[in-house]
RNA sequence: GUGAGUGUAGCUCAGUUGGUUAGAGCGCCAGACUGUGGCUCUGGAGGCCGUGGGUUCGAGCCCCAUCUCUCACCCCA
């Protein structure tokens, strides 16, 4: 049989690449807007780095990441995630030294060995941010209004925020025994993995999608009456800016996210066009990362964002794929010497800074007028015998079939006028 | 990793209760004045019917396995 392509990976081939190229173009266009500056991070990084960063006991480093071994022994892993290598690099290059806030922002491919369903691969694309050095929760409602801007100026209407708190150090331990201890005679009532959840992770029992799980856990308290004053102060002032950035958003107190290196503020997109898998992104505040990776008590808030969903997104919203870029002159010719003059041209042409082309297949001079509709050239220039006595060649506007001969020395010239 | 569905020309799909050389539309190529496109007409190329086994006189149709894709679970982007 053929080689296909892995499983869960995808071709981006022409046609839909324009859509790319526009999402690209806008998320660069608002990171400008909005002062972060690109960082490009290697594809694969040594295992550790995500072990410790996004901890241990996830799904994602339990049983989702692409780990091999290399030549020299070292254990490596393709990157199921953007935030552990930015911090990394922002460690290993010192940024920090030139003055807080550090603001990054990242877009690349990601690899996580899941199975493949509507809008998940196992190569996909995330757009994030990071901003380190600052705890203000000014900064909180930034990484959330920066991605709502995105989905806006993207045309995705439908785009749910939601908010959370999870505590930090100081004040989450008492919650999640607060939490345990209220569900301590019904733990038998939950689904199994809510039941593994209770020991390892209590607070993800809170976003179980169970509905035997979700009246379990109906009446089970809120994390906001164990808020420490830090914690309490910083959610409601997040709101507050929120609003004043003028950010509609939900608080959801069930709230809870994959990795362990969240603190305080949680935070998801979601878009109901998506399907089962409905999250357009997400992110949340991680004041104890950098120091988890090895440098100094650093805060930091970051998001993440899928490509592939943004534009599963798009489409199902009905947003028109942007025309392919078109060549504007197809040139013609018939016959060896005008050949010559062709490639002559072609050369003259595009120097000019004009998207031009000319036929390879030695076809008639009707299948290259053909192919010169097909690619959407707005103009022919045909060259022949009979013109080539003349030092000449026939422009041919090929909306309107008029047609004028024009002096080889003058082509470039006449279509730089007509194209304008 | 678990479950369900799916797989016939480049694309979208037909293919009757298993029966001879597997079809259509679109696309592609060519021709309809041996130098003029878009429309129309005519013709042509292109499928070991996902792959490997099995049942049968005979399999695109039935059975098993395997892979792909799709959808869902888990989890997430």
């Amino acid at each position: 049989m053929q080689v296909t392509g892995p499983r869960g990976t995808n071709d981006i081939l022409p046609g839909d690449v324009e859509r790319w190229h526009l999402v690209e173009e806008r998320i660069r266009s608002l990171c400008r807007i909005y002062g972060y500056h690109e960082i490009r991070t290697p594809i694969f990084e040594h295992t550790e780095l995500f072990v410790r960063g996004i901890g241990e006991a996830t799904d994602i480093v339990e049983k989702e990441m692409y780990t091999f071994t290399d030549k020299g022994d070292r254990s490596i892993t393709l990157r199921p995630e953007g935030t552990a290598p930015v911090v990394r690099a922002y460690l290993e290059h010192k940024l920090y030294a030139a003055g807080n806030p550090t603001k990054l922002y990242y877009l690349g491919p990601m690899f996580r060995y899941e199975r493949p369903q509507a809008g998940r691969y196992r190569q996909f694309t995330q757009f994030g941010v990071e901003v380190f050095g600052s705890r203000h929760p000014a900064v909180d409602a930034e990484a959330i209004a920066l991605p709502v801007h995105l989905y806006q100026a993207l045309g995705i209407k439908d785009a749910r925020v939601q908010i959370n708190t999870i505590g930090c150090p100081e004040c989450r331990p008492a919650y999640r025994q607060l939490l345990k201890d209220s569900l301590r005679d019904r733990v038998d009532q939950l689904c199994p993995s809510c039941q593994r959840r209770y020991e390892r992770n209590p607070l993800r029992l809170l976003d179980c999608k169970e509905e035997s799980c979700r009246r379990v856990t109906a009446d089970v308290p809120t994390i906001y009456d164990s808020l420490c004053e830090e914690c309490r102060d910083h959610f409601d002032r997040l709101q507050v800016y929120l609003e004043a950035a003028g950010i509609d958003f939900e608080v959801n107190p069930r709230l809870v996210r994959g990795f362990d290196y969240y603190t305080k503020t949680v935070f998801e997109f979601s878009s109901s066009s998506l399907g089962a898998q409905d999250a357009l992104g997400g992110g949340g505040r991680y004041d104890g990362l950098v120091e988890e990776v090895g440098g100094q008590p650093t805060p930091g808030i970051g998001f993440a964002v899928g490509i592939d969903r943004i534009l599963l997104a798009m489409e199902r919203q009905g947003a028109a794929a942007p025309a392919p870029d078109g060549v504007k002159v197809f040139i013609a010719s018939l016959g060896e010497a005008a050949t010559l003059a062709a490639v002559t041209l072609l050369s003259q042409v595009r120097r000019a800074g004009i998207p031009a082309e000319m036929d390879y297949l030695g076809r008639s001079l009707k299948a290259q007028l053909k192919a010169a509709d097909k690619s959407r050239a707005r103009y022919a220039v045909i060259v022949g015998d009979a013109e080539l006595a003349k030092e000449a060649a026939v422009v041919r506007n090929l909306a309107t079939g008029e047609q004028a001969e024009v002096s080889l020395a003058e082509v470039t010239l006449h279509l730089k006028e007509a194209l304008k």
